[in-house]
DNA sequence: GTTATTGCTGACGATATAGTCGAAACTGAA
DNA sequence: TTCAGTTTCGACTATATCGTCAGCAATAAC
């Protein structure tokens, strides 16, 4: 007893220590979370960071080369777990309307559980459009643009062109992101994700229209219906 | 000749330096426009707009006690243009399809000429969400909301309750930002405002719907029409 | 137990930036 | 011209923050 398997192991490559690096790693991404919805991106110090990770200063230069690797890799990650959820949540939707509600719902739900994701989404959106702003962070947002192209691309029977895709998925990303940080601001009391749950029947209502009116012929969602 | 009103002169108050003045109030807040859209609000240096306005360093200070006043005095000043070609664009529309499409309208119109301005807009409401940012950005946000409230309330016949209002507002506004922002990065060629005024009768329509489902009875616009 | 490797530390040097302030330049009036 | 008031200037100080690095601690290999 307790004795079998040590030889054979050959390179079980660190388990634990691996397990402990990786924590270190997820510690400071989550104190980078906090601190950013905190102070922002450009505001947060990585000395803010580090402290509230609870560890040495050093520690943060082993993960990452600096701010902007950080801030690259966060908004990797977000954006990668959004577009992961919309995937999984619209896999077999055919119908466009049903489709549409979907991908708004799940932008809805996950604002309303991660706002620190939230904020670093919406900073990290504000920064793109700057001369100069944190490098790597374009490309995936079109991703998960694209992502959203291709859930409503499969959903309809009559391909749209790209140009009217990229249309939707702008229309889409944009409304709830910007209803959703004009509501969190003025509506205190309010539940703001119920009342978006509202008016999203109101926009798809409309971006169906504008489909239809894209489409060559009638024939909308998976069929005549 | 050459005589006459010296003596009456009291105190015009300075016309000239008066004029002078407000020229390099000007020329700042020119610059840090700028600068804002280069480098963004936290990341721009007093340095860097007081250079590329052509001031010494010291003038900024006998202008705005800091970069917190700059900021603040900036966005109030574009949302209160904003609000105020809203209102001109807006005045005498009682239908409330046209009204909708007026409103987006405007916003487009003035995004498009101005990109400054755009950056600095969005720049400031990502700053809304962090839990320290500038002082005195919020109110201006709010009452921009309210005047869109206004707008909708004074082209309806029936009353709709304040939430309802607002969460129109919301969409609206966040809508044309939100879509703008996302058009912008990802279609370089396209006419963006031209296919933003597509969409907006999308958006126009599901709101419509939207109001005539929180009205009491029928009777959306006007009258029966 | 000893050694090698890897990860962690926090004080330190270098740099960058905010805001100040006394002097200079300018303005309009007399 | 002279003068008082006002605006501008930019060198300077104080401070804050970055990123490094030499040493320490924990872990794995032997």
């Amino acid at each position: 007893m307790m004795v079998a398997e040590k030889p054979n192991v050959k390179k079980p490559r660190l388990p634990r220590a691996r397990r402990r690096t990786e924590a270190t790693r997820q510690k400071l991404l989550l104190a980078a979370r906090a601190v950013f919805a905190e102070k922002g991106l450009d505001m947060a110090r990585i000395d803010d960071i580090t402290e509230r990770a609870d560890v040495g200063k050093g520690t943060f230069y082993n993960y990452f080369t600096g701010r902007e690797d950080l801030i690259s890799q966060m908004i990797k990650e977000v954006l990668n777990e959004l577009r992961r959820e919309m995937q999984d949540r619209c896999r077999d939707l055919t119908d466009i309307n049903e489709l549409l509600n979907a991908i708004i719902g799940v932008h809805i739900d996950f604002f309303r559980k991660r706002w620190e994701d939230y904020v670093l989404y919406f900073q990290g959106r504000a920064d793109l459009h700057l001369q100069v702003s944190y490098s790597g962070i374009e490309t995936p947002f079109i991703d998960y643009l694209e992502t959203i192209e291709e859930l409503v691309d499969s959903a309809i029977k009559y391909r749209l062109s790209k140009p009217v895709l990229r249309r939707l998925a702008c229309a889409v990303a944009g409304f709830v992101s910007g209803y959703y940080s004009f509501a969190v601001i003025s509506s205190e009391d309010e539940d703001v994700d119920k009342v978006l749950s509202s008016l999203r029947s109101a926009l798809v209502a409309g971006l169906v229209r504008f489909i239809r009116e894209a489409l060559p012929e009638g024939l909308s969602g998976r069929g005549a219906r």
